[in-house]
DNA sequence: ATATATATACTCAAGTTGAGCATATAGGTG
DNA sequence: CACCTATATGCTCAACTTGAGTATATATAT
């Protein structure tokens, strides 16, 4: 028998991190302000955790879902439900395609780059880094000696290395902003943080788990063709570049991306241009959705033997 | 605020994947002759799930956990305690160290291959694969036509691809079985399984636990140094080698395996060398722990812009 | 002494990647 | 209209990485 005995009961709430592009900016939808992430109850009438995500982000954005992923689960003391039940949180990424009104604000609808400034690196190094986010790392570096000093001075180089920076560690760098007390973070057991680093707080420990869902996604566009979640279903490849830009945060040299995306045989042109661009007109592209199936991908890194 | 007020009490089941290398051999600690997890309650007096686990862990196995990671959170409705609680179960994974009797049966400790017997590539293409369970999924594959049988052609012949293994995809090959109705499952909504394919089965969903483990596992070790968690302080390459080529089940070519190792400064030599191995004596070498800290890693596919 | 292991050092061709030059073709401007 | 500016697209090339060896060293067993 597995030891469920002493299983207390706790209450379920499930959160998504739900992604958008609009008009190049990477989003992501919010409650309150910009505040929140959406929340919902698990209800024991689906089935399973992940139809119960879907069916309740799809009611409530009225927009299918692409792809959903679980991120984490948390379940950390601090989070006290009124009824005297633990919450257990456990929290979704979901991607949904472009809405119709490019560039325009839609309601609830937030950049990243709000909450994480400093990791917008598509126009080069963001200034906050260098003015205010560096700066107080290296007080809170230099606030200890010897072996505690070197190895936060590792953390810190590790994580925010300006000569190699690594766009995938969004949550490693939040975490380290945190227990360095330059973010403040609701409901935790912290001292209050008085003179927080630029970017927009969230409540809860919402903010953390955007980051979590945000790490997860830089990671997977690495090597799942997920980002074709989120463009229309003809695009340029310029568009196409822009979206993966957004989600990075970096730069893409054009012509190696087009030559990466080409020959991994993601695309196939429709036959169509479109004159929108801006210069020489552009060929459409759709996504090659049978490649899913196909191919389950992987990039094996290790040294085999024989073939 | 958060829409928690719809939230149902549930109860919360840990489970571990609990990995050690003993001789060579890959294994998990299990209960009951093999048939199931250790799994154990969340008590409420740890602060967070991650420190639950290691302590309860650590309490049963009196050894010290390396290294832990959330593998998945399950709430499938098919679970239900006895006492009307629905069950979720947030599965980890965990490393240790190996054990003193190398090359002896551990009592509760299974070979991974034991479950899964087409994942062990070691020796070449296991028999098994093309003796059992490639005519099995063809007959799956053969029972329905026109799309539906291109689709699950589709996805056998990228799961199962004899040419082109890929050994992350240990999940999703067990899935693929599962839905083929080629293994047993306790407690799923399905009809029962006459015939499985060989390989133990595992009480409830833990077998599919195992799966993610050990996928999850395979996919590590590629990007992460977590192989160092399961080897001895001081180790050659040769035995290091070993211990990679247990978890992904495959062989690898010897003098790249070093190269990599090497280029990658995960390891320095202390000095001694060991002529326990058979020929001419090898020099033994420690993991460089500092580099955890020093390099956040990660294989950046992406084309970037500028330097 | 010889056979057989394993360990270690080095080489080389093929493939991949980073960086950039060159050309095509739209719209806007004097 | 000639020309400037954008973006799109095609192609090259050197540097680096990887796959697949050959060659040599030094233990133990017979």
């Amino acid at each position: 028998m597995p030891a469920t005995s002493g299983a207390r009961p706790v209450a379920i709430e499930l959160n998504a991190v739900l992604v958008a592009l609009i008009g190049d900016e990477p989003q992501v939808l919010t409650l309150e302000d910009g505040a929140l992430l959406p929340s919902g109850p698990f209800e024991s009438d689906h089935p399973t955790l992940q139809t119960g995500v879907r069916g309740w982000v799809e009611r409530q954005t009225h927009h299918p879902l692409g792809y959903v992923e679980q991120l984490y689960t948390f379940a950390d003391r601090y989070r006290e439900s009124t009824m005297g039940y633990r919450i257990v949180s456990i929290s979704y990424l979901g991607l949904t395609r472009e809405r119709a009104a490019a560039g325009q604000h839609e309601p609830g609808w937030q950049s990243f780059y709000r909450y994480f400034p400093w990791e917008d690196w598509r126009e080069g190094p963001p200034k906050i880094l260098a003015r205010a986010v560096l700066p107080r790392l290296k007080g809170w570096v230099e606030a200890v000696s010897d072996n505690a000093r070197r190895e936060r001075r590792q953390r810190v180089d590790g994580n925010f290395d300006i000569d190699a920076w690594n766009e995938e560690l969004v949550l490693q760098r939040y975490e380290l902003l945190y227990e360095a007390g330059l973010v403040p973070e609701a409901g935790r057991p912290r001292k209050p943080v008085t003179d927080p680093v630029p970017g927009e707080p969230m409540r809860y420990d919402h903010r953390r788990i955007l980051a979590t869902g945000i790490a997860r996604l830089r990671a997977k566009i690495k090597y799942r063709p997920v980002v074709f979640e989120l463009m229309p279903p003809d695009f340029t490849l310029g568009q196409l570049q822009r979206a993966v830009e957004a989600l990075a945060g970096r730069p893409l040299h054009k012509q190696n991306f087009r030559r990466q995306v080409e020959q991994q045989g993601l695309v196939e042109e429709t036959g169509a241009t479109t004159t929108g661009t801006g210069g020489r007109p552009a060929k459409l592209y759709r996504f090659r959705r049978e490649i899913v199936l196909e191919r389950a991908v992987a990039g094996s890194k290790l040294p085999l033997a024989r073939s």
